[in-house]
DNA sequence: TATGGTTGTCTATATCAATATACAAATTAG
DNA sequence: CTAATTTGTATATTGATATAGACAACCATA
């Protein structure tokens, strides 16, 4: 959008237009308007095509250069330090490690707390669990390469897999933590796609910019007798994740 | 996260307090902490939970009354007028008016524009086209009970479908006019997922309050031979519509 | 009817966001 | 070396955002 279509911002919407622009930018780099190292155009160009003030257009690109995406020399120009979006995949047989294999050299989870609790309405109906059933929640955060990819709350039912926090934190995966608990495989049942602006926990957790937009799952695996195990709500960050189902995953039933 | 769970916003985060807020009460209300016509806290407990002046929870609930999503009445309280979000399957059988059955009782898909141009190097690799092909690019809105609730662009080989455009316009349908040129079945190969703030002409066409979050899914369909037909970008409106991903699309290969 | 709770309106002030203008500092091209 | 281009810094002004406090209008109900 930043490069041959129309520039487009909305005045007085309570998202500030320095922001609104650094989102078009970060856009344009990820669709491929802006190979790696290339330079953006002016920020007197960026200006007239925004139609707003040259400063305007500095505080965005400050933003990004803040955030590791640009770099700015002064008497040359502003450079795109390309971070591409990862490409993560989603489906029946969805996993943190194995899904960006090939993208990124290292990658793990971190447990970053849990707690037991009853399990609310949403949490229940998820777990097919009667309501009030004590749950144990599992806070956790995926990195790779040493970026924070995602964020997610786990809830599984207390009773049965009781110390899975222990284990997760031990081996850094579900599915090997499953592993103690007598499951071998298990299938994704559903997932539901939303996307809202990061609240503060996210901003924290997977280190963003305030006012950045995460793309949200929630999610139901099952044993493949459909018995489900974990309800999950996961958080990642749109500007350097996108979520991606592939042909196989999608074939008939 | 506006009921049990610790509120939070981020300051100078180039996204308004009043916008922060009036997407997190929309996100409650669209996880079912607020059911229809529920009274939501008053303004003084809400600002308190926020920890911001009364006048800023104000300002999200006008944005949320002009929106049409809450509904205020001095001396009583503030309610909500449950706009449900829509729940899309996509899959790989994605049609836009299969899709909703039962969520609504009316939808179509309007033909905003439409143009031939020369495909770009994303159009090219999606359509297996060589570079600078002509591609037969439409516009076009969907509409559920007169709410738009899609917003796609998407590209055909100008060789091969000739007059899909007018097709379209006639039928208001991508599947009846695909059946004109003799494919009667056809499937979604891939969706790509992102996220981000609409833009000025998203605003306009799916009818949003400025500072709007959008779904963004690129998708290829295939006929069943694996020949590549169609290349769309579609945009969701964040707080209408969730994607959701069926046990049934998720079988194993 | 009297009271407490709720939304609606008003005024004042402070801070952030955006504009306007000017000039300095660094780089590149001639 | 000079000129043009580009980023960096500074100052001043305007409008939107957020806070603070006070009070009016309306509703439910004891």
């Amino acid at each position: 959008m930043i490069g041959q279509q129309a520039a487009s911002i909305e005045r007085r919407s309570g998202v500030s237009l320095w922001r609104q622009i650094a989102d078009q930018i970060l856009h344009a780099i990820a669709i491929g308007d802006f190979a790696e190292n290339a330079a953006l155009p002016p920020e007197m160009v960026l200006a007239e095509r925004y139609g707003v003030n040259r400063h305007t257009v500095r505080s965005a690109i400050a933003a990004l250069v803040q955030d590791g995406v640009l770099r700015a020399e002064q008497g040359r120009g502003t450079f795109v330090l390309s971070r591409k979006r990862l490409s993560y995949p989603i489906g029946a047989r969805t996993r943190f490690s194995t899904g960006l294999q090939g993208q990124t050299s290292e990658r793990h989870i971190v447990l970053l707390a849990s707690s037991v609790e009853p399990a609310s309405r949403r949490v229940a109906e998820g777990l097919d669990l009667a309501r009030g059933s004590t749950v144990l929640r599992l806070e956790t955060r995926g990195e790779a390469d040493g970026h924070p990819v995602s964020r997610a709350t786990a809830w599984f039912d207390a009773q049965r897999f009781a110390g899975i926090d222990a284990a997760m934190a031990e081996t850094g995966s579900v599915t090997a933590s499953l592993k103690r608990f007598g499951i071998n495989d298990y299938l994704r049942q559903s997932t539901v796609l939303s996307a809202r602006h990061a609240d503060a926990a996210d901003l924290v957790d997977l280190d963003l910019q305030p006012g950045a937009i995460v793309l949200v799952t929630i999610a139901v695996n099952v044993t493949l007798d459909g018995q489900p195990i974990q309800f999950s709500e996961s958080r990642f960050p749109a500007e350097r994740v996108e979520l991606r189902l592939s042909a196989n995953d999608q074939a008939m039933p």
